[in-house]
DNA sequence: GAATATTAGGAATACGTATGCATTAAACTT
DNA sequence: AAGTTTAATGCATACGTATTCCTAATATTC
C-alpha cells in the first residue's frame, strides 16, 4: 500500500516530463515546474485526491494527506494560481486602483496616499489577499477591468476628490456587482460603499484648537466647488466650530487650494496680497500648509509668531516642518484595515455599511502657545 | 457570408447563457460574464477566430476582426486572464517584494522605499504590467513563491541591507531559472542582477562637500558590519575622499547606525558623549540624519553653525527639514524604471547586466555656507 | 487550365486545478 | 446475514483561452 507505483502505466511517449518548456523564451535551467498530477503518480494516488489532501479536506485520510503533503513539499511544489483560478472563479487578490493627477512624468505622490499605500499592502496581507497596485490617471479612460477579467476579486478606490468624473463607472460597476469599496467622504446619493475619516469633525478640531487660542481672523485654505467633498466637509467643520464660539465668518477669508505645495503657496499668496486680516489660517491638507508657511516666511512673517497654522493629515514630514505642523491626524492605519476588511466582506457576499473614522488633533509648534 | 448566424446549432440543454452563477456567493446584480465565444456565435465564427481577432491577428481578416471587436466592445468583454495565463503560461504580472523588518504593528515604512514603490508603480504600469506587491518580513520564512505559481512572470527585491539572510533562497531561485532583479549595491559573487545607486559615489559627494567646506574633522554614522553592504560602500566613497584631500581619517569618529531616526539619534548622543573632537556628521541615510539633528539640537548644538551635516537618499522631508538637510540623492525615478526594465528584458530571454545609477548632491543649508 | 501558393477560418486539444458524481470497501445496524 | 450508512478515493468534466494542425476556398503561376 506504501509502494509508490504509477497506478496508471505512464502514457508512452507523450510523458513529456523534461522536454516541455515555457512558452517562447528558453528557460535554461528551468526544469518543468511539477503539476499535482506529478504529485498524484509519485503518491500512487489520484490527481482529485492531491488536490484535496493538499487543502487538507477531510474526505481524505490523514495517512494519505501527510504523504501527499510530504511529496509536494520535496517536489517545492506550488499550485498554479491560474488554474486555480479558472476552476474556482476567484482569485484571491485585491486591486488597489489610485488616482492622482499627476501631470504625467516624474511628479511625487501625494505623501498621504503613499501611506495609505503601506497600510493597505499589509492589510491586504495580513488578510491572506494579493495586491495588485495599479495607478490610474484621473484624465484616462480607465476601465476598472480588474474584476471583469478576473484578476481581483474585489477593488479598492483611493484617491483625493474629484470622484465625479467617474461615478458613471461607478455606476456601472455597481449594476454589475463587482466589489469595491471608495476611500473618501461618504457620499450619500452615490452607490456603493465607503470608508473615509470624519472630515467635519476634523475641521471642527483644528479651527477649535485656534479659536481656543483666541483666533478670531480665521482663513481657510480649501476648495469652494462641490469636486472635493471632503474639502466641503472640512470647510464644515470649520463653519461649526465659528458658530459654537459665536464668532462670525469672514468669507473673503475663504481662498482656494487644492492638494499641492504650491497651490497652497499661491493661495496664501493672494490672502496677503489681498491685504485682508488674519491672525490664523486653517489649511485643508498638510502640503497646502507647507506651501502657506513658505509663502509667509517669503513675506517675513514668522509662524507661529505673527500666523497660525494648522495643517490636515499628518503626513511623515508633518512634525519635521519648522515649526512642527499641528494638524490634524487620518489614521492610515486603521484605513488601510477597514478598506481591506470592506472589500473581503463584500467579496464573501456580507452586507456592510459605509464607515467614518475618527480623526485626532496633533498639537505641536506652528500654532504657538498650547494653552487648553 | 455577412449574416450573423449561428453556426453550430446551440448545444440543446446545456447552453445555460443565464444559469450560470459565481461559485459560492450570489452576485445578485451579475449577469455572467461573456465568454469568447459567446461572441463566436454573435459574430458566426469560431472561438479561435474570436481569439485571434481581439489580438488583432493577421491570420483574421480585417472585416471580420473588426466584426468580433464591435461586438466584444458591446458586450464589455474582457478576457480572462486566468485562462489567458494558464494557456499562455505567462501573467504579465510582476511581482514587488518588499523586505523591511517593520516589528509587525504600524510601524512606517522607510520614506525612501515609499518612493521606490511609487516609482516602480507607475514604471511598470508604462511597460504595460500588472504589479503585485507584498510585504516581507526577514525574519519570515517567506518562499517568493510567486513565479513559482505563476502569480508573476518576474520578481523586483526591494530592501535594505541584510540580504545574506535570504541569500540561499535567491541561489535556489536562480537555479530554477527564475526571472528576478535586486535592488541595492552590485554584489561581485552573488547570483543575480542588482539595480543600484552608486553608493561609494555618494559617500564620496556628500563627504567631499564638507572637506571642501573646510572641515577635517568629520564623523560617520553608519553600519560596519558587512550586512549592509550600501553602507560599506558609502563609507568607501568616504574614505576615497579624504584620501583624495590628503586628510587623515579618525576611525574613532564611526558609529553605528541602521536605518531609523532613532538610530541617527542614538548614535549621535554617543558621538557626543565620548568627547571626541567633530564638526560635522555624514550620515548614512537622511533619516538618521533626522535623529542626529534631533539629538545635537536637543544638546544645545546649532546646525549648521555649531556642526554641518550631511544625509542620504534625499527623502521628501530633507527639503523642509530644518535647516533645510544636504543630502545624496538617490534617483528613485530612474531607478524604478531600471528595475522594471531589467526584469522585463530577463522574461524576455534577453541578457542584461547590473545596474549602477549615479547620485547627485543637493545641496541645501545643513553644511552652511555653500562655498563652491 | 492544371499545379501551386496563399488566405481565412475551423476542429481538436492543452494549460492545471477543483468538484459533482459514482464506486468500492469497510463499518454498522437490526 | 442482509441491508444501510460511512469513509476514502477515482472518473469525468468544466473553467476560458490560445495554439497547432488541417481544410477549403481563392489567387497566382507557367
Amino acid at each position: 500500500m506504501l509502494g509508490v507505483t504509477f497506478r496508471k502505466a505512464p502514457k508512452d511517449k507523450n510523458k513529456n516530463k523534461n522536454t516541455r518548456k515555457k512558452a517562447g523564451q528558453e528557460k535554461v535551467k528551468g526544469k518543468s515546474k511539477p503539476t499535482s498530477l506529478d504529485i498524484a503518480h509519485l503518491a500512487g494516488v489520484s490527481q482529485p485526491t492531491v488536490s484535496r489532501a493538499l487543502r487538507d479536506s477531510p474526505l481524505v485520510s490523514l495517512e494519505t494527506r501527510q504523504k501527499v503533503q510530504k511529496i509536494a513539499r520535496e517536489l517545492n511544489y506550488k499550485v498554479d494560481v491560474n488554474a486555480r483560478n479558472l476552476r474556482s472563479q476567484q482569485t484571491n487578490t485585491l486591486a488597489l486602483l489610485l488616482f492622482e493627477d499627476v501631470g504625467g512624468g516624474e511628479a511625487f505622490i501625494n505623501p498621504f496616499f503613499l501611506s495609505m499605500l503601506g497600510s493597505i499592502t499589509r492589510a491586504s496581507a495580513k488578510a491572506g489577499y494579493d495586491l495588485l497596485i495599479s495607478f490610474q490617471q484621473l484624465s484616462d479612460d480607465w476601465s476598472a477591468e480588474y474584476e471583469d477579467a478576473n484578476k481581483a476579486d474585489g477593488i479598492i478606490f483611493l484617491g483625493y476628490g474629484d470622484y465625479t468624473s467617474y461615478i458613471k463607472r461607478i455606476d456601472k460597476l455597481d449594476d454589475e456587482g463587482a466589489h469595491f469599496v471608495t476611500w473618501g467622504p461618504v457620499i450619500e446619493d452615490q452607490p456603493g460603499h465607503f470608508v473615509g475619516c470624519n472630515n467635519e469633525q476634523g475641521g471642527f478640531l483644528s479651527t477649535e484648537h485656534l479659536l481656543k487660542l483666541g483666533h478670531t481672523k480665521i482663513a481657510f485654505l480649501g476648495d469652494r466647488s462641490k469636486d472635493y467633498p471632503e474639502f466641503r466637509d472640512r470647510y464644515r467643520g470649520y463653519q461649526n466650530a465659528h458658530k459654537q464660539h459665536n464668532i462670525e465668518i469672514q468669507e473673503s477669508l475663504r481662498f482656494n487650494a487644492f492638494f499641492s505645495e504650491e497651490s497652497g503657496y499661491k493661495a496664501t499668496i493672494e490672502l496677503l496680497d489681498s491685504g485682508r486680516d488674519f491672525s490664523s489660517i486653517v489649511c485643508s491638507s498638510d502640503l497646502i500648509a507647507i506651501g502657506a508657511i513658505k509663502a509667509l516666511r517669503e513675506r517675513g512673517l514668522r509662524v507661529p509668531r505673527d500666523k497660525a497654522i494648522v495643517g490636515f493629515d499628518n503626513i511623515p514630514t508633518a512634525e519635521h516642518l519648522a515649526p512642527a505642523l499641528t494638524t490634524v491626524k487620518q489614521d492610515t492605519f486603521e484605513a488601510g484595515k477597514a478598506l481591506v476588511d470592506s472589500v473581503i466582506k463584500l467579496i464573501k457576499g456580507e452586507s456592510i455599511n459605509s464607515v467614518l473614522l475618527p480623526t485626532q488633533l496633533i498639537v505641536r509648534d506652528s500654532c504657538g502657545s498650547t494653552s487648553d
